[in-house]
Formats: structure tokens, C-alpha cells, sequence
DNA sequence: TGCCAGGCCCTCTTTAGGGCCTT
């Protein structure tokens, strides 16, 4: 099992659009557990994984200052409309001081997860943090969930066959629907059930990178 | 103006193209 990371931080962006887009963020969600509530899942009486008692939150909407694309909108349920009409802020430095406040107090080291995380979340977080002159710990571990799982169920096979999507991972787990879809924190609750479910095997030859080798999405 | 992720798998493959995955 992983001897260094105390704090996994599960990560969700929603965004105007897709990478091609130079898209901005209009929600993100932040959720820190320790490494011990990974090791020892709880479950409810039919055996079903429960997400830990203890956990950290952090949510909030953006203005992302720029149209979201129509499909954005339409699958996040964000729109420029809602997002003014609630007088959100846009991605500024007093948010990434709360990031940042938040981490910090998170046992270390931390390591952020995000499903695709490697080529979308990461990327994207670390272009907007940039485009306010700040950045984080160069030191800062990250984990891309999808990554994961593709070489989880074949450790012989670097890849293994069928989809990876989060929707059809929770499906296969726990043989239902995901609760939430596209709503920031529902994304990160249905990353940490699918990973609980997995997390001895995930936490055993974790693919972390640090936060210096992931590049800005533009 | 046009550019506009990227590493890897799958297959009607290897002189390649399409799809995945994230909004």
C-alpha cells in the first residue's frame, strides 16, 4: 500500500467547454480524505461501499467570464444566465487563496485525483491559476483516475477493453445509476465511491505525476 | 485566418485512422 500520500484530494471541474475551446471553469469541487477511510471503506448493511464520514468539501461556482458552449451548458445545467443572475465571481486570487487554505490544512503530503485529470482537469486548473500569476507547489502530487483504472483490471495488459468513462465505472460497481452526473461535487462523490471500491489495488503502483510536469491546457 | 489535447487502444492495421475521456 502507498507509504506516502496521507491526503487524497477528489477533484471535479465543470467548464464552458471541451480542451479545444480554451475553455474557462464555472464550478469546481474539492473533496479531501485521508488515506485511512481509503484503506479501511466503510459499507451499509447489503455490503455496499459508503462514502467516509470524514471528508472535507469544498464547492463553488465561477463566472467563467466568457459563453459556455451550448453543450456545456446544457450537460452541467450552468448557464452565463444562472451564473450572473447569482452574482458568482470569476476565478480570481481570492479563490485560489481559499484553494490554497483549503489544502493546506489537509494532512501531507496531498495528492489532487481527477477522472481524465492528466488531460482536462489538471491542465485547465493549472492554465487559471497561471493566468493569475500563481501556480501550486511544484512538489504537488496528482493522480488521473482514468489512468487507473484502465490498467486496474489487467495488470498484464497495459490496457484493458471497454469503456472507462466515470458513469460506466460506478455502473459496473455498484449495478446502478450514479446519483449525480455533471454536478461538480456528484462527479467527485461518484470517483471516491468507484475508487473506494478499488483502492487497494489503485494505491499500489499509483501513476502520480507532480504538479511541475502537468502543462497548462493553453 | 486558422490554429485549437494527447497518449493509448482497436481494427476493415503496421505506408492509418477513429475513438476514448474530460465540458
Amino acid at each position: 500500500m502507498n507509504g506516502e500520500v496521507k491526503t487524497f484530494v477528489f477533484l471535479d471541474l465543470e467548464a464552458t467547454g471541451l480542451n479545444g475551446d480554451r475553455p474557462k471553469i464555472t464550478e469546481l469541487c474539492l473533496v479531501a480524505i485521508h488515506v485511512s477511510s481509503l484503506e479501511n471503506p466503510v459499507t451499509d448493511e447489503s455490503g455496499e461501499v459508503q462514502l467516509p464520514r470524514v471528508m472535507d468539501k469544498l464547492c463553488l461556482c465561477v463566472d467563467p467570464g466568457k459563453p459556455l458552449s451550448v453543450k456545456a451548458s446544457e450537460i452541467t445545467g450552468l448557464s452565463n444566465e444562472n451564473l450572473n443572475h447569482s452574482e458568482k465571481q470569476k476565478f480570481d486570487s481570492q479563490l485560489i487563496n481559499v484553494i490554497n487554505e483549503f489544502v493546506n490544512r489537509q494532512a501531507k503530503p496531498v495528492c489532487l485525483v481527477a477522472h481524465n485529470g492528466f488531460y482536462y482537469d489538471f491542465p485547465l486548473l493549472k492554465t487559471e491559476l497561471l493566468q493569475q500569476s500563481e501556480d501550486f507547489p511544484g512538489t504537488m502530487l496528482c493522480m488521473d483516475s482514468l489512468q487507473a483504472f484502465r490498467k486496474l483490471e489487467d495488470p498484464t495488459s497495459k490496457y484493458v477493453k471497454g469503456r472507462h468513462n466515470l458513469a460506466e465505472i460506478f455502473r459496473r460497481s455498484f449495478g446502478r445509476e450514479p446519483n449525480y452526473s455533471h454536478f461538480a461535487e456528484g462527479d467527485v462523490l461518484t470517483l471516491i465511491l468507484v475508487f473506494i471500491c478499488q483502492a487497494r489495488q489503485l494505491l499500489e503502483e499509483p501513476n502520480y505525476r507532480t504538479w511541475e510536469q502537468i502543462r497548462p491546457m493553453y
